[in-house]
DNA sequence: CCCCCTCATGTTGACGATAACATCGGGGCG
DNA sequence: CGCCCCGATGTTATCGTCAACATGAGGGGG
């Protein structure tokens, strides 16, 4: 039952190989190689005595091989950012669960948007002979790097949506809103925004939508504050945060959490002073002091669809619309009505 | 300059072959397979002449052509667990950056610590002909289940220390003691403890160790409170925590950030009523309410030591010994002395 | 009763690279 | 002047698998 130490293998090293299973179960390789494909027509009994062989022998295909042979690998690049921020950390766990159910992993790169960068980041994925490819497109220029290098399916993620063509995403504008109108309605006028890393993508989203609500409801237009994501940069906004402000908007939720600190610090209270709203919904900001309202992302459901559509593709159909994936608002104590 | 579309290959489909290549340049297939992999004797202008018909044709090698001929496939393979905890997320980009700059990449999959789940893994990865493998081993079992399965280098992380021949970890049982440590030098002689998942090395370590530790120094021991990382369980456990305890060690920070709301909505205050030590520092910790005084633990060492040993494993060589990391304590605002 | 067809299986030739061995001009040396 | 060796390159076999075609034993219909 166990799977005894192969004693001699046909070569030295490297493992049983199908000759090896053949030779054991008395029929040929292209016999083995059909039962582990499920191909039709293979007598009951033939097929359990190969399985056996397998069992015996211990066994493992050589995906090199096969890859070889057929062109494909069941592998999926994945080009990530260098940082390891929620957002992309989020969906390659959801990449990767996607991609395991439907027998695929993922090969990890990472790769900043910079041509050259992004370049050895795709020789080294398409070397490989990846089937997919998913990039996290953080940064416009990301698109014009990844184009008509390959005719290997490519999927954008995290373009804030309408970017690309092939791209899956939540919708920017719309979690934007969500939180702007929620301060609105509580009676918000002044509003000041903390911005994530210049020029990427989402971080630009969220600050021109907050612009044009700013414009389109008439409402005076402060400083924007520059952030990059971190905490500290947060701590280091709330210290600017003008007087009079009452609603603040954090490009993300550890942002939000610094500069909830620094506001207290200089001695104004949240909510009763400043209300503050984040982005992403981090397990941890339920419990943030006060705890944080903010924007839920589900990259669960970017991760799936984004492995769907590849399959598709990958199978030579092509996907359905890539529709964005909708945020939502959380409402927790870090928000409340305006001051009078 | 630009690597023109090829308008005809050898064969379709497939991208350009060292054949391709090889017939524009007027070679032999093998003498660019030579120029390739840096061989000496090679005229420089018929390696020039290589090299230019490689960029003419926008060549990539198929590693997966390589790795059938060779054995190899700069691929590591990495098994984590299945839910994206700090610890294990942060270790892995680690190894990713480590990874880059010795031309290896991280294949990743998931899995529990079921001997089933472990050996899916496993087969997928040593499959796909992986060079080595760092296996996230949070649960002792693990250790079994990839035993002996392979010949293939393996190295353990997160094992908390010394539970296995090849393991790279932070030192937990130093970890624990210096946040003990610190809150008995402030006073602190009630303690409790919130752990981590059942089970898990780490935790367990950290619990091992704080029993140890009231036992050594001669205090009270009170109810354990069984937590599971998360915020969530941080905060039911707060509210459990037993009046006139002063000392409250949380095995990770978002249980730390939990426990602390629950605490406060009792009407205690921390540090003044009870201090509150973490574990990881994770990047908010310092803009937490109050900033939490925490055990770092450096992951960028672990990955880097992971990657490094195991290439001294790919190339022959043995290992130095695996030190463990050593974590330090950050002192911030949550803890202080004992309430008189 | 023979032919043809089908099911189950075997045989041969890619796939794209590396490795080991073969070749082919020179140049140094006896 | 011829031999040997070496540097530069070409030739052939091999890695483990899949795909396409070949084979061969039965079974049903004319």
């Amino acid at each position: 039952m166990t799977p005894e130490r192969p004693a001699s293998l046909s070569k030295s090293g490297r493992g049983p190989s199908m000759h090896d299973v053949a030779a054991r179960a008395g029929v040929s390789h292209q016999t083995v190689s059909r039962v582990l494909n499920d191909f039709p027509g293979i007598r009951p009994e033939t097929r359990e005595r190969v399985l056996q062989a397998i069992r015996d022998l211990g066994y493992r295909r050589n995906m090199a091989a096969r890859a070889l042979a057929t062109g494909r690998s069941e592998v999926i690049g994945v080009i990530m950012p260098e940082v390891p921020h929620f957002g992309p950390t989020s969906t390659l766990y959801a990449i990767e669960h996607a991609a395991k159910r439907v027998g695929f992993k993922p090969l990890i790169t990472t790769a900043s948007w910079e041509p050259s960068s992004m370049g050895q980041a795709l020789d080294f994925l398409l070397a490989r002979s990846v089937d997919a490819l998913v990039v996290m497109a953080q940064h416009p220029d990301v698109l014009n790097a990844v184009e008509a290098t390959t005719d290997v399916p490519v999927l954008y993620v995290l373009t804030g949506n309408s970017h690309a063509e092939r791209s899956v995403a939540v919708d920017q504008v719309a979690g934007t809103r969500l939180a702007l109108e929620h301060l609105y309605d509580l009676g918000h006028r002044r509003f000041q925004h903390i911005t994530g890393i210049a020029g990427l993508t989402e971080a630009q989203l969220r600050r021109d939508t907050f612009l044009a609500f700013l414009e389109e409801r008439g409402l005076e237009r402060l400083p924007i504050l520059e952030g990059d994501w971190s905490a500290d940069a947060g701590y280091r906004a709330g210290l600017a945060v003008e007087e009079g402000v009452t609603a603040l908007f954090c490009a993300n939720d550890p942002m939000a959490m610094g500069a909830i600190h620094a506001l207290e610090e200089r001695g104004l209270t949240v909510p009763e002073d400043v209300s503050v709203v984040g982005f992403d919904d981090v397990p941890e900001s339920g419990y943030a002091h006060p705890a944080l309202t903010t924007v839920h992302q589900d990259f669960t459901e970017v991760g799936l669809r984004a492995v769907t559509a590849l399959m598709e593709v990958i199978n030579g159909r092509e996907p359905g619309e890539l529709e964005p994936v909708e945020p939502w608002l959380v409402v927790r104590d870090s928000t409340g009505p305006a001051p009078a």
